[in-house]
DNA sequence: CTGAAAGCGCTTACAG
DNA sequence: CTGAAAGCGCTTACAG
């Protein structure tokens, strides 16, 4: 007999009619409970809420989001997850986004396939806020989020256009933080390992190295012309690179994957050690980075500020605090280690 | 004056209602026109496609699935994200799932903090399923699906509990294949790099291979206790473990990323040349394994199928086919690369 | 401070 | 095959 109710638990969850018969009150009070701003008597308040973890009950934030518009739901549009720099951006946002409540949908994007069909379908969820954190995405994802009303985060990437916000590692810095302690090292001959060409990240990093050589008066250095942030990209672009340049002593690399791919590439196909006979720098560091067999000297990104800025904005947002569109570049730090030497 | 509307976007979303007024349709009418097995004139829902089209209409899954007790939402629930080979399960899985018109709504779980709570979170959204995807979340979350009568899938994990489905690579198998193979090599002396003591993954990897060497009459391999599934256990370990043990001359580990430690401290610390001093393998295939400086032998899993299957067991529970629990196991296969040779 | 009523955007018996 | 009505689980003016 308790077993027909048990059998249908799905169906029997208990809602507010339930706690408000239990308890005598009307709904009106019972949902009132949960709004901490709301005008309610303490003690009915305390009742309530002692009543609903008793008989486990919690408000269903479906029906609720239809009345306030608001579903706690924060959308999360991922594309490159080679990186591991991604995961792990991506739990630690999801780990702070809910513990201040908000649920993360996830959306995974794929050049290949259709992106606007994916964040269409995000977007019928109505989330208060979508993050972005695919440096590759195009900007109709973002467009898309515009017109209905729900408001765009870029991460690690400034998004064209004029009502979004980006919080992002200042990545022309770090490319002149780069040039600076190469330079100081006594390099003279450079060369750029590019990721994906119309990434920001990529552009950004690039550009500050060259205007910081130029600004030292040092050559530009020699750039690749970059397809993916992929290790077999590093590989292959470092290994035509050096080939070709057998004068290159500094080797910067748009990311720290392409980087290692790069180092291998040096040891494997042109028998260089290193940092002997080449200096290899990253950007990000990446767990792997600091692994006694890479070691890699790097720029590394102020993670925990970068997600403690996000998830901040993001929460404003959601709450409609009509901020400006804003942009927050937080300075990287060099991070040195056993890929790069003095060749003075 | 068109300005006042489109800064309302947000509010003015266009609903069941307008589109009805439109085609001078009852929403009734409407409504059915997004079901394929409705009865409804075949002219009538083209109409309603067209237009729902024509005027950007999308039925807001919030609302339905008040009615529909069925949200459309796929719970993923995550722990172990340092590992490789689980970032790129979750996208593969939820591009799959999205794929069928499903989202997936992520939840990061994190030993050191409730568990509990996260799930209880998710399922205030009422997934229609949940799958796990965390090797070493205890079962309090599971039960607390059940509880509320949620289909709970585990991914690479075998549940302990009578009432949840599981697909998974045979990793008792995998273990056999490793011992046969190391076996059949000539190697008689071996060591075992545990991962987290508790996973089922690592359990049975290191049954499967205990028993098979048993079976071929050669001694116990010499175990390390193992805590975590990260590089740095994976170097500790192996460190420690070779150290006091000079005589092992093959190397299984848990998974991929122990095993890139376990190579590390091998050359580093002890100054073994691979696979001359030492052979080594991993578990999963995981991207990097296949790097030419890793170059590791090591037994993939079967992803594609083990995807596959998950998306196929997940829509089903969904749409609450009653299957019988199940689990699904799915062999692996040996990769010989260059981390292992005979010593016959 | 509390309750009765209306309504969010949808779906689904029930009639026709 | 279509429409009017009720209702999913909640919140929020509006009275009191």
């Amino acid at each position: 007999m308790t077993n027909a109710v048990d059998k249908n638990d799905q169906a029997n969850r208990v809602t507010v009619r339930d706690l408000a018969r239990e308890l005598g009150m009307s709904t009106s009070t019972v949902s009132r409970a949960f709004y901490g701003d709301s005008i309610i008597a303490t003690e009915t308040r305390e009742r309530v809420l002692q009543k609903a973890t008793e008989i486990g009950y919690q408000p269903n934030p479906l029906a609720r989001g239809l009345i306030t518009k608001s579903s706690r739901i924060v959308g999360l549009v991922v594309s490159d997850i080679t990186n591991p720099f991604y995961p792990e951006v991506m739990t630690r946002l999801t780990e702070r986004l809910q513990a201040a409540d908000f649920n993360v949908m996830l959306v995974v994007t794929n050049p290949s396939r259709n992106e606007e069909e994916s964040v269409r379908v995000l977007l019928s969820y109505h989330p208060d806020v979508v993050v972005m954190l695919a440096t590759t995405l195009s900007s109709e994802a973002s467009a898309a989020c515009r017109k209905v009303g729900v408001p765009v985060l870029f991460f690690n990437r400034v998004g064209s256009d004029e009502t979004s916000y980006a919080v992002t590692c200042d990545n022309e810095l770090g490319g002149r933080q780069v040039a600076e302690y190469l330079a100081g090292l006594g390099h003279e001959c450079f060369g750029f390992i590019a990721g994906r060409p119309d990434a920001s990240t990529n552009v950004d990093r690039c550009k500050g190295f060259r205007d910081r050589l130029k600004e030292l008066g040092l050559s530009a250095p020699i750039e690749t012309n970059g397809t993916t942030f992929f290790y077999e990209a590093g590989y292959e672009s470092a290994a035509a690179l050096l080939k070709k340049n057998r004068n290159i002593t500094a080797l910067f690399c748009a990311n720290d994957i392409l980087a290692i791919g790069a180092m291998d590439a040096a040891q494997r196909e042109l028998g260089f050690r290193i940092p002997n006979d080449l200096s290899i720098m990253g950007f990000d560091d990446i767990g792997m980075a600091s692994w006694p067999s890479r070691s890699l000297t790097t720029i590394r990104q102020p993670l925990s500020e970068m997600i403690d800025k996000t998830t901040e904005l993001a929460l404003g947002l959601a709450r409609k605090d009509g901020a400006e569109r804003m942009v927050v570049r937080l300075p990287g730090e060099l991070i040195e280690r056993n890929t790069t030497r003095s060749i003075k």
